[in-house]
Order: C-alpha cells, then sequence, then structure tokens
DNA sequence: CACCAACCATACATTGACGAATGTAAAAGT
DNA sequence: ACTTTTACATTCGTCAATGTATGGTTGGTG
C-alpha cells in the first residue's frame, strides 16, 4: 500500500479507534475480531497491526482518549463558589459530568469499559472501576466535611454516611444509564435525583 | 470411563457448576474454556459435554441454581407486618436479599454476571440486569407509594422519586460490592445505608 | 533528485478452542 | 447372567483469531 501523509495516518488511527468503539459496544470486546474492526474502518488488520502492538494496545489507546480526571470537572463550575456552598458545588461537579457523558464517544467508551469487557490481557477494567470509584467517593467526602463545618449538614447525618450514600446513588445512575441510554436522558434524570438526595441532607427540610 | 451411580452423576454435575463459577469468576467467562472448567473439576471435556449442551448451556444452568424471585424475599419476611409499616418491609426485604449474595454461590454468580461476562451465545447478562432493575424498582414503588397513603413520607418527596433514589442507591452499593467483596461487607453496609435513606425519606426527621 | 522509511495490504504460520466421533467399563434393567 | 444404557475419557478434524513476515507504493527529507 502506499504510503499516507502524517495527517492521512493519524486520521486512519483515529477511524480505527472509532470503528472499535462501534464494533466493542455492539458485540462486546472478547467477541470481536481485529479483523473486524479493521473491515469496519475500511481497512485491513495490517492497519491495526501497523499502529497498534495488538488488541489490548488498541483498547488502551481508546481509554486513553476519554480520560476525564475529577479536578477537570472541578474546573468547569467557576471555582470560588465551592468555598461557602460546597452543597451546590456538588451539585454542579455532576452536572459537568452527565454533560460529558452524553456526548457519544465518552458514553460508547464507559458503557464498554463497564458493560462489555472482562478482564483481558493486561488490562484489569475492575482496577479502573476501582479507581474512579475511591477518587469520586473521595472528593465528595471532603465537600461534605466541609458542608459539615459550616453547619449545611443534617445533624444527625455525618459526612462519611452522606458521602457513601450519594456515592452509590451515582453509581448506580451511572450503572444504569449506561445499560441502556435511550431509556432516559442522564442530564434530567442526574440533576433530579442529585438535586434532591441533596435535599434531604440539607439542615430544616 | 466406569459409570457411575446416579447419585455421583449428579455430584460430579454439581462439580462441573462449582468449578465453572470458580473458574469464571478468576478469568472471565470469554476467557475461560471447557478443558479449564474439566481440569478443575478433576475431569475432562468428557464430562462436560456429557452433562451439558455446550458452553452457554453449562452458564445457564449455572444461572438457574441462584434464582431468586424478589417474592422469595418478602416471604422471608414474614408476612402481615408489611400492611402498616411498608417502609420496615423495604429494610427487611434488603437484609434478607444482603444475607443471600453473603452466601458465596449466590455472591460469585452475580459478580459472574454483572462484572465478568459480555454478551455471548444466546445469552444476553445487560437484558438479566435490566430486568432484575425493573422488577425490584416496581416493587420499591408499590412499597413507597404505600408508605405515601399512611402518610409516612416526607410531604416533599414523591413516591416515584424515592423509588428511583433509592433503586439507584441498592445498585450502585451492588456493583461496589460485587466489585470487590473483600472491602466491606454489604449486611453490614447495607443495612447502615438503606436504614439511613429510609431514615430520610420518613416525615418528621 | 534520490533514497529511505512510513504506511498499509497480503500471505503465511501458529495457536488453541470447539464439537463430534469413538472407546469403554460399570450400573440398570430383565 | 445377559443385554443395554449410562457416564464419562480420548482422539481428531475444523476453523477462527492471532501474530509475523513480506511486499509495494509514495511522502518526506537530505
Amino acid at each position: 500500500m502506499a504510503r499516507k501523509t502524517k495527517a492521512e495516518a493519524a486520521a486512519t488511527r483515529e477511524a480505527l479507534l472509532d470503528a472499535a468503539e462501534e464494533v466493542f459496544l455492539e458485540k462486546g470486546v472478547a467477541r470481536t475480531s481485529l479483523e473486524q474492526i479493521a473491515r469496519h474502518a475500511g481497512m485491513t488488520r495490517g492497519a491495526v497491526y501497523w499502529h497498534f502492538k495488538n488488541k489490548a494496545d488498541l483498547f488502551q489507546a481508546m481509554l486513553n482518549r476519554v480520560r476525564m480526571p475529577f479536578q477537570e470537572l472541578v474546573e468547569e463550575i467557576g471555582g470560588p463558589s465551592l468555598a461557602d456552598a460546597p452543597l451546590e458545588a456538588i451539585r454542579l461537579a455532576c452536572v459537568s459530568g452527565f454533560a460529558r457523558l452524553e456526548r457519544p464517544r465518552y458514553r460508547r467508551v464507559h458503557a464498554i469499559l463497564i458493560h462489555h469487557c472482562e478482564v483481558f490481557g493486561d488490562i484489569d477494567p475492575l482496577a479502573m472501576q476501582n479507581e474512579m470509584a475511591e477518587e469520586s467517593c473521595g472528593a465528595l467526602r471532603d465537600y461534605l466535611e466541609s458542608a459539615a463545618r459550616l453547619g449545611q449538614l443534617r445533624e444527625d447525618l455525618s459526612p462519611e454516611l452522606a458521602a457513601r450514600l450519594l456515592q452509590s446513588m451515582l453509581g448506580g445512575l451511572f450503572h444504569d444509564w449506561l445499560r441502556n441510554h435511550e431509556q432516559f436522558s442522564i442530564l434530567e434524570q442526574g440533576n433530579l435525583l442529585v438535586e434532591n438526595q441533596l435535599g434531604l441532607f440539607r439542615r430544616q427540610a
């Protein structure tokens, strides 16, 4: 095959990753061959093995396109508002996360990671999920402790417990929505649930 | 090989299913061969193909050993107490479910179904999860509507919304625990979370 | 302008899982 | 006691997927 421009080569690489997302989501990671991915992108396995070492490497590259550390979500909500209104900061961070998840690429990759792949090669999706869970739970706990210090939390509710409740609720919502995103909008439903759950946390109903 | 008595044959069948549970949980469904399952049970693939048609059939048989319809959980909690105390009925049903999940067989099979298998043959774990979710959410809504009619719910909280909150929280807890059950006890943690979440739902804090 | 390496296709070797066919020895039936 | 069926073990053919090696064309760089 003829050599391509650097831009064209990068484009085919992206096309391969796009194809991987679609086929992985449709048929599951284990049941899709590199041949199927290549054909779906209009290429052959040669292209795949040029750009990626193997299936696990391609999978990792697919994940790297959607890395969103929690810090980015915090930065998106503005800044100094979190100092005196931590509960509102949590809500806005959640909204920010929901908005990202509605972008097809983010939704697809997370759905694949959580519902359409097993342990595989040197990639352990469960370990990744654990990391995500602990990170978000820790951040929630920080904000809720701040809220407790400011007297914005019910006195019979510890920030630790509130963080676990909220984290479990968010995790369940996340899983449910990723399972079939056509059933509801995570932005609407998520807003509703987070708002009300935080309302239950607040002092004086 | 020599023929075994009916009891012995049934025992080897159970042994094969036990082995399947362990190997599936350790290596994932797609990455384990029937050979590995058979060897782990001290047999060969011949035994597997005698008792089961193929991998999907074995998988289905494994699932059939842990079917627990929601109705059983309700029956376990006693009976007439649910009429005037629906919130307590919910709590007891959850406790009952948590207790079951701590039995190794139930825990393993659910962990496999949710975290260690993809779509596979004529088996769609996501569809099963959807069934489970809708069934439990519907039951929760029924009880919470009953609680609302009895004036046991906060007036600013619709039973519909409460059901979604609780269902998401339970689902998140479920997933988190199945991901690594060594981190905490679902019976303790589940009791704590359900109790407090229901407490937040109740009228007059 | 020349030449090399990038970029991808093609062909080939290897692996390993499945499933069916066959073997067989003891339990069940008669 | 004789036959039949059961409950496996063993072997083998097939096929799909992987990984590698090779070839061919052209963009990029000196």
